[in-house]
RNA sequence: GGGCCCGUAGCUUAGCUUGGUGGAGCGCACGGCUGAUAACCGUGAGGUCCUGCGUUCGAAUCGCAGCGGGCCCA
């Protein structure tokens, strides 16, 4: 577990883990008790706990374990006192409690009916059944005939008494007062009236409590009944369950015998049936401090807000006494030491006043068995010995708070710490860890030990499920670790769901988030080498210092990283961790990777000293010292990679660790809102001139004479104005066309559409000719002669005109050829894709450039490597526009020697044959 | 049985507080790019917003009931 948490780079204090077995941490526990009972809220009472009877030991309720089992159905009549030949019906699974039956449970509100039942021999008797359950237990009971003599409600049946039904066979129970009571929780299923054996059920135990029942439990720590039981005595209880229901079918009171498969619970560890037993615990009254913790946890920061307003609330609200005694062996042993003589008790808050009240060694180890032999002298005289239980576990985690701080012991650490800013636990830790150490510190200082709280979901797997061994949908977190590394496997943790929700773990989606780390990795390294070959050195290029070679895209892209640092602030506040890192990976996929490093990869190849490679050298440089830090949290050892190479690798007084570094800080003076409001204009028509590119069939390889651009607005247009170079170079063209807001392209052509429902009704029968008359006339004339005037005559084909007005008419834009256009946020953006020589001559020589470059790549080059270049291309057309930029290929793919023609021998270290839109090309380069 | 949370495209999800024509990513289909290259980009198809009822001119969004999943309780 340890090595996991470190793998993923959770950083705590792996060294000094606190450990529940010190003395330190044991006088912690021991303390808060002895707080509590000052206060007068320690007493000793009976409980109903779960029990193992092969452990011979309590277990904790999180330790049971549910699974399927087999039990008897039974149902049973008591009859009742003073009534002939009438009996209440109850129904249980657990046959062995029946001789520990004390009482009767109904519903208060249910209606209950009294049943004259025939038997199949004939005889009769009177039922006492829910009502709406009648028909279920007669057809049980195989009665063949029944009629309803009397119905009543649930609260009228506790005047009612009955027998016990197996009072002749153990003497207690015929002493016993055996009655009806009432209980909210007694629900409609089976008879209405539920067995009640206050010693063998939490819910019965409460009855039994309520109305000063007696907690009557004959069943000892193995599951043997004691002398109490009579004629069971000493039988175990698995054994006992076929005589008691041959014993009450022997009296007559067996009703129904069958079997149920329901959920039962079982010791975790040796998987036996546990049982119910009432045995004495320790309590802490929590119930008299709800009001206080109530109005606590208001003060408390919840994480989310329902956390704690109504999930935590409600618990709280129902919270009944802590029972924090357990009959263990290992453990905090409770300091409770009680006079033998006069019952007299004493609790101990640290070791030392143990130490001076009983006079024992210091070295006295205060575990168990040792502590046990330490007795106190009474004032009485006689002997306090400890009492022999140990606390519950969850006690000992309750006091984690102050006993991490080494309190009592010292009280420097405590003062300065406590109460706890921020907690983190799962939502299973309502009731469990944020509940104990609530409880816990309300009973030892009177306030919440902690300020803030996240309760964090759970990670399930693809289909919502819980993961477990025994299903086998367990996804081990070193298996994803292995195959992705911990920085995915945490960035897909964080940002695949909201902290407080459940995740649905897919690795597919870990392989996308792995994805996008990968680009960051990609984004990271590109610009390394280039600036290793310049030798660019940060601690003497500041970003001051290169202000003034600054591009708008310079400004944009340090802007948004303004904004990003903003963002992911605010959400961090509100540990919206999911927010915090998906604005992170946006930022890098869509700003940094899509377009800053597109817009800039040019300039990082310049090979002369340039200040203009400069400024992009020190954007990117402060870019990426700034991610660093905020994915450090998200992607630590990433993050910490390139913070060591990018910073401690040039600045040795750097702080050692990108984790020691602040937290950035957006700077204001380079947010620009406007500039980045322009680019996403850009970016938009940039994306509809490449759409518009598609439909022209017109790849991007090949420039484009102009792109026209109708501007929605004036913003749009001065976004145009203002980022006219990137827009140019991002869509391969040669122009950049703005026509004025509101205008349409003059170059348009316009078409006429008969509106038929306009004209119908004016020209009736000639709509027809109408119609036709109108597709034949100029439309642009006629659209100005509307637009003027609001009329234009046409001719029809007999000769005659007809008047159209603007109803009958709509017109369409029309597109010259081989012009394209598509909507951008901008306004309408139009591809004109028409060729002429130069563009063919770029368009053709790029293709030859990416192909030689392809080979290169192929030959494993390295980048500043020269090569000798042959090129055959089978048409003289072509042939003739590539050679047009013969130089600029030549640059392009640094040949000291290129040859271009159409009867050269291609040959090379490699050579190729390529298709290149239908012609023939044959390459061979050689490095040189 | 009760409390709280979740349910949106094949999959993962944004939007829900404060009602106004549902956005992304993956996958799929088609296309593009190629000195970040075991990368990358564009376009397209794909939706009973779990179901039903209600409030409203208008509901993914608010209310009620139900269904499915999770945690806790009984």
């Amino acid at each position: 577990m340890t090595e996991q948490f470190q793998m993923l780079g959770a950083w705590l204090d792996w060294k000094e883990p606190y450990m529940t077995l010190r003395d330190e941490y044991l006088e912690a526990a021991w303390w808060a008790l002895k707080q509590g009972h000052e206060k007068g809220l320690l007493e000793q009472g009976k409980r109903v706990v779960n029990w193992c009877p092969r452990c011979e030991t309590a277990i904790a309720d999180s330790e049971v374990e549910y699974d399927n089992r087999t039990d008897p159905s039974i149902y049973i009549k008591f009859k009742v006192k003073g009534e002939e030949d009438t009996y209440i019906v109850i129904w249980t699974t657990t046959p062995w409690t029946i001789p520990s039956n004390i009482a009767v449970a109904v519903h208060p509100s249910f209606e209950y009916s009294k049943v004259l039942a025939t038997a199949g021999d004939g005889h009769k008797e009177i039922l006492i059944i829910a009502t709406e359950l009648v028909d279920n237990v007669l057809r049980k009971g195989r009665y063949t005939d029944f009629e309803i003599v009397g119905t009543m409600l649930g609260e009228e049946l506790t005047k009612l008494t009955y027998e016990h039904p197996l009072a002749d066979v153990i003497p207690v129970q015929a002493e016993f007062r055996h009655g009806v009571y009432l209980a909210d929780y007694v629900t409609a299923e089976n008879t209405g009236c539920v067995h009640i054996a206050p010693g063998h059920g939490m819910e019965d135990f409460e009855v039994g409590i309520r109305n000063n029942l007696p907690i009557f439990c004959p069943v000892g720590p193995a599951g043997n009944y004691t002398e109490e039981a009579g004629k069971y005595a000493g039988m175990n209880i698995v054994d006992a369950n076929r005589m008691v229901m041959d014993d009450l079918n022997e009296r007559g009171n067996l009703l129904a015998e069958e079997t149920i498969t329901h959920r039962y619970g079982h010791c975790w560890r040796c998987k036996t049936p546990i049982i119910y037993l009432a045995t004495e615990q320790w309590f802490l009254k929590i119930s008299e401090l709800k009001e206080d913790m109530l109005s606590e946890i208001e003060k408390v920061k919840w994480y989310p807000d329902w956390a704690g307003s109504a999930r935590f609330k409600d618990w709280v609200d129902g919270a009944r006494d802590w029972c924090i005694s357990r009959q263990r062996y290992w453990g905090i042993p409770i300091p409770v030491w009680k006079c033998k003589t006069c019952g007299k008790i004493e609790v101990i808050g640290t070791k030392q006043e143990l130490i001076e009240k009983s006079g024992a060694d210091e070295k006295t180890e205060l575990h168990r068995p040792y502590v046990d032999e330490i007795t106190i002298p009474c004032e009485c005289g006689g002997t306090m010995s400890r009492v022999p239980d140990v606390f519950d576990v969850w006690f000992d985690s309750a006091v984690a708070s102050w006993a991490t701080l080494n309190f009592p012991h010292t009280t420097e650490d405590f003062d300065t710490w406590w109460p706890a800013d921020f907690i983190t636990e799962g939502h299973d830790q309502t009731r469990g860890w944020f509940y104990s150490q609530l409880g816990a510190s309300m009973v030892a200082l009177g306030k919440a030990p902690y300020k803030s709280v996240l309760m964090h979901g759970f990670t399930l797997d693809g289909e919502g499920k819980k993961m477990s061994k025994s299903i086998g949908n367990v996804v081990e977190p070193a298996d994803v670790i292995a195959k992705y590394g911990a920085d995915t496997l945490r960035a897909y943790v964080l940002s695949a769901s909201s902290p407080w929700d459940d995740l649905r773990f897919h690795g597919d989606e870990v392989a996308n988030v792995h994805r996008t780390v990968n680009i960051l990795w990609n984004v990271y390294r590109f610009p390394l080498p280039y600036m290793v070959l310049d030798s660019f050195d940060p601690q003497k290029v500041s970003l001051e210092s290169v202000s003034k070679h600054l591009r708008k895209e310079d400004r944009w892209i340090l802007s948004r990283m303004q904004a990003v640092i903003r963002d992911v602030d605010a959400a961090m506040d509100n540990y919206m961790l999911h927010k915090a890192i998906r604005a992170i990976t946006e930022f890098i996929l869509e700003d940094l990777s899509r377009w800053y490093i597109q817009l800039i990869r040019p300039r990082t190849w310049v090979e002369a000293d340039d200040p203009d490679k400069l400024a992009v050298y020190r954007v990117l440089y402060d870019v990426f010292i700034t991610t660093t830090r905020l994915i450090a949290p998200f992607m630590p050892h990433l993050a910490e990679e390139m913070y060591q190479n990018l910073v401690r690798n040039v600045d040795p007084d750097a702080p050692v660790s990108v984790h020691m570094c602040d937290w950035p800080v957006a700077d204001d003076t380079l947010v620009d809102k406007e500039l980045e409001s322009h680019m996403k204009t850009i970016q938009s028509i940039v994306e509809s001139a490449s759409n518009a590119r598609q439909k022209v069939g017109r790849k991007l390889r090949w420039p484009v004479s102009r792109i026209v651009i109708t501007p929605k607005n004036e913003q749009s247009a001065s976004a145009v104005n203002e980022l006219r170079s990137v827009l140019m170079d991002q869509t391969n063209s040669k122009d950049i066309v703005l026509t004025g807001v509101g205008e349409t392209w003059d170059e348009l052509g316009v078409e006429a559409i008969p509106t038929p429902s306009g004209i119908g009704p004016v020209f009736k029968g000639d709509a027809g000719k109408v119609i036709g008359a109108i597709k034949q006339a100029d439309a642009a004339l006629m659209k100005t002669a509307l637009a003027e005037t609001g009329e234009f005559e046409v001719t029809l084909p007999d000769g005659n005109t007809a008047t159209v007005t603007g109803d009958m008419v709509d017109f369409k834009e029309t597109l010259p050829e081989n012009v394209a256009n598509a909507e951008s946020s901008g306004g309408m953006v139009y591809v004109d894709a028409r060729l002429n020589r130069e563009i063919e001559s770029e368009g053709f020589s790029r293709e030859v450039i990416r192909r030689v470059q392809d080979m290169r790549k192929e030959l494993d080059l390295a980048v500043d490597e020269n090569i000798k270049a042959i090129i055959r291309i089978d048409d003289e057309r072509v042939l003739d526009l590539v050679l047009d930029m013969e130089l600029f290929i030549a640059k392009e793919v640094r040949a000291k020697v290129l040859v271009i023609g159409l009867d050269v021998d291609a040959t090379g270290t490699l050579f190729k044959d390529w298709d290149v839109e239908g012609v023939p090309m044959h390459i061979g380069i050689t490095a040189v």
